[in-house]
DNA sequence: CGCGCGATTGATTCGGCTCAATAACTGTGG
DNA sequence: CCACAGTTATTGAGCCGAATCAATCGCGCG
């Protein structure tokens, strides 16, 4: 982290509404606001590291994400994202296992830090906040199986199209329709599953279908709907 | 269903103290007892269905089930196993969306239905409850996201090895070494995101290096470190 | 301006999928 | 107990997608 400031404050922060955080009432917040710590992360930056105990929750304000874990032979695996209101490292504190994933930033982040105590104290006293977090950790898993799915049965191609669709639906289309995340092609075959060559080759084969078109790392989706076909998604 | 039975008490069930129910009290039980229904199921039969509303909580009081989704071509990917004392059903309703995965029975099992109202009831009144179901689901988030690194990742032998492993820590051995589960050479196929023949030739390959022994649906272990290198579970 | 990393393209190889043919096994009814 | 039909397991041959290796290109940056 390159250094600590002050947290943003939870009553305030527009991050929450949509969190797991969005229950709490006035006076949880202030204890909220106590008990955590705030930090700034530049790109390239881990958060935390795949293996080692986590330190508490992690709830990201603003900036983006990528989690990912080191597969046997050393190759990283993408396995979500997270940006402003998602977040991280509570999986490891629940499961009382080292941390399943390295938290790496791709865009500067602030990143708030909720401590353990705190997280379970939350769960003991707050149902809904159980309850919110039992439903994220149930949406985790549906999108989990979904892609454990796909992994298994899609062709390349057909997961590339869906890691594009997927990246639209986390960070959403700039001005001109491109995807507003940079990732180097390497992160994307990271994602996808593949090798780097596989993903430009593949890459290009959708701009020569019309698809998408490609300048640098911005890429702008021309036919959604031809990819959600081209990614199985529907018939 | 093959027919409606009654439930096994929760209070002297067997499976409870391994469950997300092994921190209720007596008279938690008691009611749960009151709410819950049971139900036999033969081999072969769905208890529920991918796509359709979750009834209620699933708990497997014995038999063997395993939780498999539809891919994209219309082949089946087992996801995981449920066996004494798992639970199945609940992610769905936590997510407010259709059930993800198909339960199929495997080895007759009696199945408790525990309904949505009180499942809710008991994430609100009791936290010790959400705290267990939270490390539940957290575990299996784990398991799943390194399943997706392993999918992504791993050579179609590496899984097979890994997923005889799996199969071997859910289910056990039984005196002679062999897993004690019986599947089709296609529901490996399933498990290991692969086509039969696959799995066919790649059994025979392990026989062959003397990691395992066939007799028709039965896999004896013969060298279970051997299958761990080759899983690429340690280096 | 040259260095170095990331992106791109090409050639080759190989794992694993598909299709096709047999063989073994299961349960069924005569 | 056997004959039959239907299913599951096995083996073989051919092909294709995608990994690997190698070389070049392009760009950002000191």
């Amino acid at each position: 982290m390159s250094e600590k400031l002050l947290a943003p404050s939870c009553a305030t922060c527009g991050a929450r509404d949509a969190s797991v955080f969005c229950n709490l009432d006035a006076n949880q917040l202030a204890d909220l606001d106590q008990q955590k710590s705030g930090g700034l992360y530049k790109k390239g930056e881990v958060i935390f590291n795949e293996g080692c105990n986590s330190r508490g929750l992690f709830c990201v304000f603003d900036g983006k994400v990528k989690l990912s874990m080191m597969g046997p032979s050393g190759k990283e695996q993408i396995v979500r994202f997270a940006q402003k209101g998602d977040v991280m490292g509570y999986n490891s504190m629940l499961s009382r296992s080292p941390l399943s994933a390295t938290a790496t930033v791709l865009e500067d982040a602030q990143v708030c830090l909720v401590p353990a105590r705190y997280f379970f104290e939350l769960i003991k006293k707050e149902p809904k906040f159980s309850l919110e977090l039992l439903e994220l950790t149930a949406k985790n898993w549906n999108q989990a199986s979904r892609l454990i799915t796909d992994m298994a049965q899609k062709t390349t191609k057909e997961r590339l199209a869906e890691m594009l669709l997927w990246l639209k639906e986390t960070f959403g289309l700039d001005e001109e329709d491109c995807i507003d995340v940079k990732l180097s092609r390497e992160e994307i075959a990271n994602m996808v599953g593949t090798a780097t060559e596989a993903v430009i080759r593949l890459l290009s084969e959708l701009k020569k279908e019309k698809l998408i078109e490609l300048q640098g790392k911005r890429i702008r989706l021309l036919d959604i709907h031809g990819l959600v076909v081209l990614a199985n998604l529907i018939d």
